[in-house]
DNA sequence: CGAATGATATACT
DNA sequence: GTATATCATTCGA
């Protein structure tokens, strides 16, 4: 069943994080339906978090849309190459955000690979945060779109995953966040 | 290991 | 308005 709003909007965007751990992700552009469970992600706690684009409060025309309500995509350029996908947590004014940073790809496998301009599925067809976005089609565009319309959602589809299989350790490519660098909100189950 | 690559934020004129 | 430094990374050698 697919998520609703009161799975995002909760204030723990840690919690959220870690839940989103064997969920599905799935993605629906011109007509074609691509999706796969969550295998990694990170938490970014807003305003007290270095690491965060909205760290101190800080609101920008990019930064903006994770200012809205829980269940927003927050899409951005990284490196000027990598269109990273996030998910907007919490309360309107709270911007805390969750980073895709890992999927394992089940359906629509003929599109991934086509996108990915890959022939066989392999470990890195979508596992970092920019091959993710690039084999589920997704692009700077969708910033702003709500993840409880037809184009980008999730689903519960009842993968259970215990806390025993689940590793929580410091997050990538931050470490000019200082201290916040080393926090232990990447987490992360091998299925 | 290192280059690629462009939007964005910030600091200037 | 223009300049420049900086990135929540990936891929190929």
């Amino acid at each position: 069943m697919k998520l609703e709003k009161e799975f995002y909007t909760r204030s723990d965007v840690v919690l959220v994080s870690r839940e989103l751990l064997g969920k599905y992700l799935f993605t629906r552009f011109e007509g074609r339906l691509t999706g796969g469970i969550i295998t990694e992600t990170e938490a970014y706690a807003g305003v007290t978090d270095r690491a965060s684009h909205a760290y101190g409060g800080r609101r920008t025309k990019r930064t903006e849309v994770m200012y809205s309500e829980g269940g927003t995509a927050y899409v951005y350029l990284c490196y000027g190459i990598h269109h990273l996908f996030n998910i907007v947590t919490n309360k309107p004014d709270v911007p805390h955000a969750v980073l895709i940073r890992a999927v394992k790809p089940e359906i629509g496998i003929e599109t991934i690979l086509e996108r990915r301009k890959q022939t066989v599925l392999h470990a890195k067809t979508a596992g970092g945060p920019g091959t993710v976005s690039q084999a589920l089609g997704i692009t700077t565009r969708h910033t702003g779109v709500s993840l409880l319309g037809n184009e980008i959602w999730l689903e519960d589809r009842g993968v259970l995953v215990m806390d025993d299989e689940i590793t929580a350790g410091p997050r990538i490519g931050v470490d000019y966040a200082g201290k916040d660098a080393r926090l232990p909100y990447r987490f992360f189950v091998r299925l």
